[in-house]
DNA sequence: CACGGCGATGACAGCGCTGTCAACGAAAGG
DNA sequence: CCTTTCGTTGACAGCGCTGTCATCGCCGTG
């Protein structure tokens, strides 16, 4: 019961093992019936090729590198499964690396991944894709990688993203087409570069209305369920409250939920709550939070396979944007008269 | 920028490569001063030894694998966490994997995935932990493995767990207390063996305060949300419906919480909900869940833990119980009058 | 003083593959 | 007819390490 070897494959099939190895490979020039031969002995013997082997004599490893820092636990289950299904496709496997650190010490962290695992490419999902020192030492390293959300566009590395922007834009829109004047935001963790994107998308959407932008009901957020909480509580308790909140994410948005209970303050007849992201939370709050269906599977799906496209045409990888959708639930509604 | 190799530590050294090899991987018989001057080499040329290499020539590749199957995003982000914490303490990665299939199909998934990486030992995580077929097909591979929460204790291989059923009585305990005697539960998924173990904890709180077991009062759940608002719905709509819902985790917990909001039945003053996991889920609903705190990342901490004692001394891993803890928060209460 | 034992170090094979290049026969061209 | 080309296959080196075994100098012992 012990490992099969390329050598096991090319004596069933009474070839040499390079042969063996042009056919897992899919190299050209292996004759038809040979190449059944071999197929045939590879699965008879259950034979898996060993990427250690594969990596240290080749070019190639197999592996590609999911790196995260700290997001919440839906989205990065999302980007994880979305990354290790398009890997499956072409038979890649994922290493996904919870990183620590920040700026050098974090790039060091990185290096010293790629250094140890060999991994082919990078999947490099936000706020690790805001780092420049990071992006910096990856570029001059030339290991290929793809950028999830990043916040700098005007850099050359390739990326995937979505529109933040607008999102919050046409939300910030929906609020106010239901009624909503004066209405309160959330913004999101400070580190995050999508936090000032909804914000502007946001401000945008009241500028375009000829709304006033009143700082007294906006209000600093960390992304996480606590902060949404005293927000909202501070945003409820204003002289004159708003009658809508639009939080950067769910959580928040969940927190603001919480304050209005809190406050006995019926949603939505009295407060409209609007949330990002579309996790799992906004459907299972009370009332269901409208929200921004953000595609956290398909951003890490669509990122891996620019990544992989890359490695087997040799060329950079290209970009993407993904399309986002607004969600309308049961939390907004047009203001009570 | 090139990948330094074993090689140009010893050169910059001044020893052969086979003394850095034992610096590297701690072995005796190397003066102490030779191991500092080679310590300050890798140190000074970044040096990280290649995992191929290395599992390619030793009986080693620092890797440990982690497999799943489905389990809810936030459970599974814990578990991560808690076998890379301890992962990283000994300079172990973890290969996070996603496993198909059932039976014979799931056995060789995660077989191809030991071929592959040369994994040097294995945490398996519920449901997986349960599955006959594999079990038998890693004891005959030899390969050492931890099961998070088995289901069968009488086997010998060693596994990592908490009391699920001494846990589900105190908490039924907890709501007898309170003054309930009409309390429904919601089963969790058929194929966990946790489900069976909560259902028979709150059956043993039930017998030993003289409560009757009334069938009516016990619904099918499949440990997600969606499973729990109906079961919730059923229960609530019954002839006599019970003060107090005990769901077998958080997600069906808030489903029931979204049933009774929806019947407007107000929680906790006419019906008591408990959850149970302590997810974030928990805190995020209206009114916060009382729940049993399930120890996830210590869970898979503690197995990788054994694991790599194991795989350092060479016995067969331990085997331990990690306790729980009753939450009380605001969604259980004393019945109306 | 000769010898054995031991701690410290190095030489070298080889893990399972891929890359390179050579070999060989068949088809194509003069 | 011989030469060239091309498709097919195999021999072999070597990726960066670890395991095995040899080597060497130094100590203690009879």
């Amino acid at each position: 019961m012990t490992r099969k070897t390329i050598h096991d494959v090319a004596r069933a099939a009474g070839v040499a093992i390079k042969t063996v190895s042009r056919v897992l490979n899919d190299e050209p020039n292996v004759r038809p019936e040979t190449r059944a031969r071999v197929l045939a002995a590879a699965e008879m013997l259950q034979f898996q090729p060993s990427l250690s082997a594969r990596s240290l004599a080749g070019r190639r490893s197999y592996l590609i590198g999911l790196v995260y820092e700290n997001p919440s636990a839906n989205y990065l289950v999302e980007l994880q499964h979305g990354a290790m299904a398009r890997c499956r496709q072409e038979k890649f496997r994922l290493f996904v690396h919870q990183c620590s650190g920040r700026g050098e010490e974090l790039t060091r962290d990185v290096i010293g991944l790629i250094d140890q695992t060999h991994v082919d490419g990078l999947v490099v999902s936000p706020p690790l894709s805001e780092s420049a020192h990071l992006i910096e030492a990856l570029d001059q390293r030339g290991l290929p990688f793809v950028r999830i959300a990043p916040n700098d566009l005007k850099h050359v590395s390739p990326y995937v993203d979505m529109d933040d922007e607008g999102a919050a834009r046409e939300m910030t829109e929906h609020l106010i087409e239901c009624g909503h004047r004066r209405i309160g935001f959330i913004i999101g963790h400070p580190n995050h570069f999508a936090s000032s994107l909804r914000l502007r998308g946001f401000r945008a959407a009241l500028e375009r209305h000829q709304i006033a932008f009143d700082p007294a009901c906006v209000k600093q957020g960390y992304f996480v369920f606590e902060s949404g909480l005293e927000a909202g509580r501070e945003l409820l308790t204003l002289p004159d409250p708003p009658t809508a909140v639009f939080a950067s994410n769910d959580d928040m948005a969940a927190g603001v939920l919480l304050a209005a209970h809190e406050l006995a303050i019926p949603v939505p007849q009295r407060l409209s709550v609007a949330g990002f992201d579309d996790t799992y939370i906004a459907r299972i709050v009370w009332p269901r939070l409208t929200t921004v269906h953000q595609p956290s599977y398909d951003l890490a799906f669509s990122a891996t396979d620019l990544l992989l496209q890359s490695l087997k045409s040799g060329d950079a990888p290209k970009t993407a944007r993904l399309p986002y959708k607004l969600i309308r639930r049961e939390s907004t509604a047009p203001p009570a008269p």
